[in-house]
DNA sequence: AAGTGGTCTAGACCACCGA
DNA sequence: CGGTGGTCTAGACCACTTC
């Protein structure tokens, strides 16, 4: 790991150990060259994550005060696939493979999923139980020539375990849109749904590190099961 | 402006302008510190927020690879106010103010907005009326304190354009959350609700600079008139 | 005036990519 | 292998806060 990760790290836990309290400032960048032996510029990196996570804040000309010790989550915001959030967060969840097929793309998903026409996809729909209510649909539209072997039990657990721990293809970001979109009649049979008439629909374009596109996803939420938190800086 | 701001600025027109196109490299680093005849870390400072912005992905080995064109708006995770939004995308928008009044805050609100107990607010209903359809509420609640002199005029414009220019205070930061809720009575009156049940409720806590928190705001939103955009990086 | 973070520089070495 | 971005250093000066 290195060096600023390190330092960063080493204070995010002080701050979340309540070692410092909301409102208190960090010792100084000079301090902190001196403690950890390192340049003022690697200080700076470290001090950099902090402030983006949602910690501290810099005050120019008084110092890096604590602005919160809990760890801010992002469940949306970030790239993080259901299967790591749900173990992150210790929730108890079962998924169900609805369906698994190859397809071919026409003018339509072309235009809805941003893959090429003609193109080869696997179409997955899976229902996600957590607490014992069916609470999510996620439809996954995924390039077929990356993944020939796909089949329901890598579906059954994480895609993205997949990929990059068996496959070692590397996922590199996405273009994400949340909306409040109409029941269709496929979630009226997989979700739960009482008498909304509206779910929490989640789409994502998802890109590998070589620039190609490998997965569109559709993420249907039942209303009560979504929230999503933020921490916003203002810029001037 | 900073030299790296004028850097950023410079290549984020280049790529809006199509000079660069989806895939296509910018120039090197090298390159670029010849061009602007700068610091190897000044072009990278640039660079990074170019990255952070979402429209360039950095390819270790390879260079900085335009990923996006178009500007990805924030309307909820940067810190952007209603009024400055509204006016940054030339929507036909009116403001009503409900009703403004001060109030004691007890261990409800207290509760619900992190404000003191027993502290003075001003509390501020708006409804927000776009394209002839009343689309959306704030319900705000604004530390008395700090401004004693709020009124409906004001509270029709921008709240934010008078705490900055007129009593030159600075906004930092803001903790939001996004969840969707029943819908209340207030939201019957003052959305044209049709049939939904629900609104989707944008909560945020506001601080200044100087630590304290200035407003809570409740903004209810009409299903059909949310969308939320986002760009997320991988983090490996 | 003293102390703090913000910007900028110049140079070094490392890790990764592609030919 | 050469070229690219990633990390780290040491030092300078500026802008802001605090006293």
């Amino acid at each position: 790991m290195k060096k600023y990760q390190v330092i960063y790290k080493d204070l995010e836990k002080a701050i979340h150990s309540k070692e410092y309290q909301v409102g208190d400032f960090l010792p100084t960048e000079q301090e902190l060259v001196e403690t950890f032996q390192v340049s003022r510029d690697t200080i700076r990196k470290a001090l950099a994550l902090l402030v983006e996570e949602g910690l501290v804040k810099k005050i120019h000309g008084s110092g890096s005060q604590v602005i919160s010790q809990e760890q801010v989550n992002f469940p949306v915001s970030y790239l993080t696939s259901y299967q790591e959030l749900i173990e992150q967060q210790g929730i108890k969840s079962q998924t169900n493979v609805i369906s698994l097929d190859k397809i071919i793309v026409d003018t339509n998903l072309s235009e809805k999923t941003g893959f090429s026409k003609s193109q080869q996809v696997w179409r997955l729909i899976r229902q996600r139980v957590v607490d014992g209510c069916a609470s999510v649909v996620d439809i996954d539209y995924l390039d077929a020539r990356l993944m020939p072997q796909l089949n329901r039990s890598i579906a059954e657990n994480s895609i993205y375990d997949y990929l990059e721990n068996q496959l070692h293809l590397s996922i590199s970001h996405a273009f994400k849109e949340i909306t409040i979109d109409n029941i269709t009649e496929q979630d009226k049979i997989l979700i739960d749904i009482g008498k909304d008439h509206h779910v929490v629909c989640i789409r994502s374009k998802v890109y590998l590190d070589n620039g190609n596109q490998f997965q569109f996803t559709e993420s249907r939420h039942k209303l009560e099961k979504f929230k999503f938190v933020d921490y916003a800086k203002r810029h001037h």
